[in-house]
DNA sequence: TCCCACTCTGTGAACGTTCACAGAAAGCCG
DNA sequence: CGGCTTTCTGTGAACGTTCACAGAGTGGGA
């Protein structure tokens, strides 16, 4: 039994192979008669259309490919993820395009990724949690295929539109109210400065305190849990009387919150921690986190459009931007 | 500038194009010097295999679909989701092989998915968290197309081969633990009742307790933190001496954690607390989980190992189950 | 009435592979 | 030397669509 094609409709229907496959692109001239002729005999038959036999012709695969540029130990430990990938699939679901999702942890991966747009294997990049001096980046710049990134690609700024919350703003919300609580000593943790969320959330910081944000209060972290207690160890050991900390990620956070607990400090009384993110983990710390939130789901929608209308040949209307909230719950 | 074909290989080596379908597919019968001119103008022309057109006559696609079957509000909260798509990414990347993710979250989605299925455009299912007598299961059983699953298909064990822990085992080992620690009135959380996780971690429990495991001490939460708080709250309700609680996963069990913190009792001095997954949240929360782990990467690449085989033709070698370990904590 | 525009339809070619087949060349054995 | 097997190669057809083109029918305006 060999599944119907489109001569299959076209003759139960009594039309020829291109009235069919008029309709099926939705051409306007086709007669009412033939429409629903073919119409009862898709249903019929139950045809469905070969993609891969209409990719051949049109040059168009109806899929895009999600690129997560994260290194494979770290990858996905941050929630955010999963709720981006969640919103592309769904967002490009109502336009019948499919999401393969690879990874580009090491060299090898980023040829594979290279090797298959090159390839023609998919209409447009999804990038997440792009590095800067990405050479694979480069590549798919080079090839002037259709890119988004979730969060600035940083260096490619102008080259690859992007959605993302407003680091910068969100960092200086969460360190305004800091100061506002009358914290006098604030610390900061980082995430990497080859990040756009590691460098601007730094800069909203900085921003606020000016010259007051000295160097022995600021340290680097990587965006994990455990670059979290490390980082918060060496903050407390370099200022001792710190009395708040704006860790630029919750799960950096929750990883400051076990150090700050095991040196006997309290949150929030003798020390006040924010963070940055407000993902799940912001409500299974304890004290839950005082934290920034950012419109993950909206940004990842803003992407998926900005993406699909290059994919379209239209041009992107530059990049967007989205506001943070401060969410205010025990931690400071 | 058009991108080489089959042809443009051929003829910059200087032979015919089924010469060079046959190095590029592996075939024995190549002499060396063809194989030699044919590799040199594969370099030099910047070939790339074209697996559109492959597809169109192999009827293969080198791809499979990876099916997330939970509501969409409630997706993803599990961080072993995470780790299942990226190792099942890296397994298959070494043979070649792209993940397409699909959702489905509701009828749309699923039918979605059966559409893509049906239309040939997956040459496998990796099927995660499906529950109990889902329509779109029926209909990919019937189809024959290779599946495997994450976790049991609860009613179709035998049709979908699947890699899983041994969830029955591991909820024995933590119920006998909390007896070991002296506890005596011990409930349990589980998960929903028509997941194999829910089923079976209950049945461990109740394995260890026998009749000493009465309804009153077992409440069902739906996985997520939220339901492990209300859960929570109604054993509290229910048994006010309880002094240990089995939660089957450890999301759940951060929010049972918070329930028993507003409630005023101390983990683990009144109320033990054992949880299920090992996964990140164990060590965010305070106190740390005591818990079980299982191995999800090495399930896994089993899955894939499953589903790979099936694809070759194979026949699955049955259903996978691997041991799970007790992890010892602070909480119980 | 004639011409043109518009609507609708069918047909051949093309997309870039793989596959089956046929046939050439080479080596081996009696 | 003749025939048989093995190795190697080229060719036409096929996979299931879309697209461009040509042509038929219809209606309206001059």
């Amino acid at each position: 039994m060999k599944r119907p094609t489109i001569h299959d409709v076209a003759a139960a229907a009594g039309v020829s192979r291109g009235t069919v496959s008029r309709v099926l692109n939705g051409d306007r001239y086709v007669s009412t008669a033939s429409r629903m002729a073919i119409e009862r005999a898709i249903a019929e038959t139950g045809y469905i259309l070969n993609r891969t036999a209409r990719s051949l012709v049109t040059q168009r695969t109806g899929s895009v490919v999600m690129v997560l540029s994260e290194p494979h130990e770290k990858l996905f430990e941050d929630p955010n993820y999963s709720t981006t990938i969640r919103t592309a699939i769904r967002g490009l679901a109502t336009r019948d395009v499919s999401l393969v999702l690879m990874m580009a942890g090491d060299d090898g991966d980023r040829e594979r990724v290279i090797r298959y747009v090159r390839g023609g294997h998919a209409d447009g990049v999804f990038l997440l949690s792009t590095h800067a001096g990405d050479r694979m980046v480069d590549v798919l710049v080079e090839l002037g295929v259709p890119a988004v990134a979730q969060g600035a690609v940083i260096g490619r700024e102008s080259q690859i539109p992007y959605a993302a919350a407003d680091d910068r703003e969100g960092a200086r919300q969460m360190t305004r109210y800091l100061v506002e609580q009358g914290r006098r000593r604030i610390a900061t943790i980082t995430g990497p400065m080859d990040t756009p969320g590691g460098i601007q959330r730094l800069e909203g910081f900085t921003d606020v305190l000016g010259r007051k944000a000295s160097k022995k209060l600021i340290t680097h972290g990587d965006w994990t849990q455990l670059s979290g207690e490390s980082g918060m160890a060496r903050l407390l050991q370099d200022t001792p009387d710190l009395d708040a900390v704006f860790v630029a990620s919750d799960l950096m956070a929750a990883g400051a919150l076990s150090t700050l607990r095991m040196a006997g400090r309290r949150v929030p009384e003798d020390v006040a921690v924010g963070g940055f993110d407000d993902s799940s983990v912001a409500v299974s710390t304890h004290p839950p986190l005082t934290t920034i939130r950012q419109p993950v789901a909206r940004a990842a929608e803003e992407a998926v459009r900005l993406l699909l209308a290059q994919i379209d040949g239209q041009r992107p209307d530059g990049p967007v931007i989205l506001p943070t909230t401060l969410v205010v719950r025990e931690s400071a």
